[in-house]
DNA sequence: CATCTTATGACACTCTGTGTCATTATGTAA
DNA sequence: TTACATAATGACACAGAGTGTCATAAGATG
């Protein structure tokens, strides 16, 4: 029931010529060059020979283009936390749990550079640091899911997973602007600033 | 060389005779009546009776109509961490200060229901939850400075910071959900879910 | 009163994001 | 091959956010 390839649901209709990864790497192309505020929408769909309208039903927002790109991460991230199911857990566990998601969604980035000049671009710009909270939303919800199971009260896990999450996307942050090739120790330590409180 | 009410630097010039906490009130009004995305900075302007470029000298967005209110609750937690400088702390007073900071910020809310109103604004849209983040940037800042003073590294203290201002949103946000009167509850519980890694 | 300073608003503009609708291209059934 | 259904595309129009420019209004000061 996970999302592959396969597109079972295609009976006919005409097929679709553009490449979403394509225009978004496009995109990203243009902001580097020209900026992030002095690229407008119109540009790039021009750049990327389609209308400025069929871009916007790829990508619902000119931040998505940056954005966009993370979202299988924040999948596999989500995906990890099915190891750590079950009853009769420790609270050494749950930390584990949150160790083990944050980590599993770097395993996914193909290239890590430029996951690093997303991440910049993010950090350059207020507008698109917001989004974050937009964008991690289907992260917390899931941690939030897995601390309840693990018997944490609602509002425990509420307070934890939003701190994770804050934490884990500080951690990124931070390695995405230094170079150091790993992001994990970050995320490692982001995470010692957590704790589990009692049940 | 805290902001105050005085204003010396008033030679001259035509008096100002916008009131932007009127307007601020009156924007929350057409907000609650009917609808944040279906009042437009044009209807705010027509009913406070002022131009909409007036009412973006005062705002500078339309975001800034909802979280200007509570810049005075972030300095008062930002003047706080004054009382916890110095060297020769541990561990505890760490989070200490943090809590207490934390909880200051209540006690300047002149109405609480206002602030709950707010809140549960903020919550409906994305938009504006994303606004977090920026909003509470300057409180960021001050917890990170606060933290390197009391010995931590540099990138724990970031964490952390993080953690906290995480955290403690989602006890506001908890509280406005919710009916209780007071929310340092809230705020003291949030913080049980944060961890002072050793130094 | 003359003048300086600042607030205000009228106007025009760019850009984001959305809705509508005709057109195009493809797969499938007759 | 010929309809026909289905879906992609883009042309067009539109509301609204946010910005820049500039003329004007209204006090304060000399």
């Amino acid at each position: 029931m996970t999302s592959e390839d396969a597109k079972p649901p295609r009976p006919s209709g005409r097929p679709a010529t553009i490449d979403p990864d394509a225009v978004a790497g496009l995109a990203l192309d243009l902001f580097a060059e020209h900026g992030y505020e002095n690229t407008s929408m119109e540009d790039i769909a021009r750049a990327a020979g389609i209308g400025r309208k069929s871009l916007y039903r790829y990508f619902a927002s000119k931040a998505d283009l940056v954005w966009g790109g993370t979202e299988p991460v924040v999948e596999a991230s989500t995906l990890a936390f099915g190891s750590f199911h079950g009853p009769g857990k420790s609270d050494g566990d749950v930390l584990a749990g949150l160790r083990t998601a944050a980590v599993a969604g770097v395993a996914v980035i193909p290239d890590l550079s430029v996951t690093r000049g997303r991440l910049r671009l993010i950090a350059e710009h207020a507008e698109l640091t917001s989004r974050s909270y937009e964008s991690l939303a289907p992260q917390r919800e899931r941690a939030l899911a897995f601390l309840i199971e693990n018997g944490l009260s609602d509002s425990a896990a509420r307070f934890l997973s939003a701190a994770y999450l804050a934490a884990t996307f500080e951690a990124w942050m931070q390695w995405a602007a230094g170079s150091d090739p790993d992001p994990v120790p970050y995320l490692i330590a982001a995470l010692e600033v957590l704790n589990v409180p009692p049940r």
